[in-house]
RNA sequence: UGUCGGUUAGUGUAAUGGUAGCACCUUGGAUUCUGGUUCCAAUUGCGAGGGUUCGAGUCCUUCACCGACAGCCA
């Protein structure tokens, strides 16, 4: 997408092809297609071949469908492909009319497998799994015929038609390509096209009993829907020469597949299976955690659609296996919602100031800047009062040399509000600061001082009275190793799950107006990070998950003095 | 002892055979009513050898290393 209208993309080795393809006629359109199986949440590996996918269909005025890979009835389900269609939309992209359904084309398929056997290309074996997998040699030796490669084509129609009429045991027999048992690839070893399995599909019930594989099933589908570019992952590299067996065979129309590399970020897991487990063994709340790095994760999260499509079109596209820093992905996050997210204030660790000199009753509205980037976003009024909440890293008894902030005799301006001096502090009976007495400058008020008097801080405030309770989730990395997929013997990847990865703050106080605030609203908490209002949240108890945080360069020059 | 694919700063990604760039990360500095943003600067790279060429990241060649593939999953 170039919706932020900024960027300069030098072509990608894919576009790079389909230049070539139209110019040397090979095809005079481009149309696309994402074919997720519905077994799963999609995550944001999908994101990039969907942006990809519907990205190359709008750069090219050509289509992208959307279709539903579903050819394995134990696995696949209703919920999963609303959830896709959701997360798509969500992501800014639209397959208009054209979502179509693998399971549509089963008695297509049927006949074309028919006509395979009939062109002698195709039989049905016999042979139990464990013995098609002796047969198929390994990857240095060459596998053997099967016994029952030589069955007459009459004998093959009937029974291909008996296992579809679900008159054999599932598993026990099978239809097979007829191509070369020796051949280098292991794919072509007479590749399985269909197995008997009597179980009821989410979409086709029970009417069949045998259900076609991915190679058979996939090309054809790209085929029927006149498909230009098949853009899919490295892993299908090897499946390229049966895609084009098939079609070549059947002497239908040929997409050109290409393959790229999927993606892989660090800190976390990128598999619809281990994923899967994280939500079956509970280690998160459900696929919509906001740590899991599915896209109705990260979207609970607090990224924005915009983020994610910008983070898909920097990372490129290439065949190289890679892995891209998860600090990437948070860069992309914070450059949207730092022109976009508006600005309030809210004190996650509180700590009482009491104005000595400010009036006890008096309620002052000060004017607050919504977004600084952003001259549209308006003002608003937030309310001061004598006694309000700072962060309570905000004060020291003792500060270390280069501390702006908050200590004894030391003045700081509160954001929009006043500048204050510290004057006193009290403490409880283990030396912990529970108040801090400062003094107010009237002349200062909205933060600016006419005197020229400079302050070194600025710190964020609520007010005691009219400030709100919000409950703060601080999310941070789900694993502790940045390649948790890497385990040693014995180990396993959810033994490198983080402990810490969320720290529920129930008692931060909030300016008035995050009331209002309506799930998945964005916004930058003044100096602490962005958040984004959570659907747990009520009228009462607003809640807000920590999207990511600010940079923070005063962290990092304490933690490199320690 | 197989087939296919790959190798450019720490990470990701560019470069009709013609000065190896960009972004993130990291580190300095400037600006700032957010220790944010913005701006400036710096460090770090063509897997190795040989060849062709006036000139090679790019072409040829040898080697090394990495990844995928032996589901009736996709």
């Amino acid at each position: 997408m170039s919706d932020t209208g900024n960027e300069i993309q030098s072509k990608d080795f894919i576009r790079t092809i389909i230049d070539e393809d139209l110019a040397s006629g090979r095809y005079d359109k481009v149309h696309t297609r994402f074919p997720p199986e519905p077994n799963g949440y999609l995550h944001i590996g999908h994101a990039k071949a969907i942006c990809l996918n519907f990205g190359i269909a709008k750069d090219y005025n050509g289509m992208c469908n959307l279709r539903m890979d579903d050819t394995n009835p134990a696995k696949e389900s209703m919920e999963y492909v609303e959830a896709i269609k959701d997360n798509i939309r969500w992501l800014g992209f639209d397959w208009e009319d054209r979502l179509y359904f693998a399971s549509d084309n089963y008695e297509k398929l049927y006949e074309l497998a028919v006509k395979l056997i009939k062109m002698g290309k195709a039989f049905v074996c016999d042979l139990t799994a464990d013995q098609i997998r002796e047969y198929r040699g390994t990857l240095t030796e060459p596998g053997k015929n099967s016994p029952f490669r030589e069955r007459t084509v009459e004998e093959n129609l009937d029974l291909f038609e008996k296992m579809r009429n679900g008159e054999f045991e599932d598993g026990s027999r099978v239809l097979r390509a007829k191509i070369d048992m020796t051949s280098p690839n292991l794919n072509m070893r007479d590749p399985v096209l269909y197995r008997v399995l009597r179980a009821n599909h989410y979409r086709t019930g029970d009417k069949w009993k045998i259900y076609p594989m991915y190679d058979w099933t996939h090309g054809s589908c790209d085929s029927f829907e006149g498909i230009t570019h098949s853009i899919c992952t490295l892993e299908f590299e090897d499946h390229r020469p049966l895609y084009e067996w098939f079609l070549q065979t059947l002497g239908l129309y040929m997409p050109r597949q290409v393959e790229f590399a999927r993606l892989n970020l660090t800190y976390t897991v990128m598999s619809k299976r281990k994923l899967l487990t994280l939500v079956n063994e509970k280690a998160v709340t459900g696929w919509d955690d906001p740590r899991m790095p599915t896209l109705s994760g990260l979207r609970r999260r607090g990224f924005t659609p915009a983020s994610i499509r910008d983070f898909c079109s920097r990372i490129g596209v290439s065949k190289v296996n890679s892995v891209v820093d998860y600090a990437f992905l948070e860069f992309c996050l914070r450059e949207d919602l730092n022109k976009t997210a508006n600005r309030v204030m809210a004190v996650l660790d509180p700590l009482k100031v009491v104005i000595e000199n400010y009036p006890d009753d008096l309620v002052e509205y000060m004017d607050a800047e919504n977004n600084p980037e952003d001259p549209n976003a308006g003002t608003r009024k937030i309310p001061f009062t004598k006694e309000l909440f700072i962060e309570r890293d905000d004060f020291m008894i003792d500060p270390p040399k280069k501390y702006f902030r908050l200590s004894p005799g030391k003045e700081i301006r509160l954001k929009n509000g006043y500048y204050i001096k510290c004057v006193d502090y009290k403490t409880d009976a283990d030396g912990k600061v529970v108040e801090v007495i400062c003094s107010y400058d009237p002349a200062t008020k909205g933060g600016w001082s006419e005197d020229g008097r400079m302050v070194k801080g600025t710190s964020h405030w609520v007010s005691a009275s009219k400030g709100i309770k919000i409950e703060v989730r601080l999310y941070d990395k789900l694993f502790l190793k940045p390649d948790p997929e890497v385990v040693g013997e014995n180990e396993r990847f959810t033994d490198f799950i983080n402990p810490d990865s969320i720290k529920i703050l129930s008692d931060c106080i909030a300016e008035p107006s995050l009331a209002e605030a309506k799930a998945g609203d964005n916004f930058q908490f003044l100096r602490q990070g962005y958040f984004v209002a959570d659907k747990d949240g009520t009228k009462e108890k607003p809640v807000f998950n920590r999207s990511v945080g600010l940079k923070d360069s005063w962290a990092k020059t304490q933690s490199k003095n320690q």
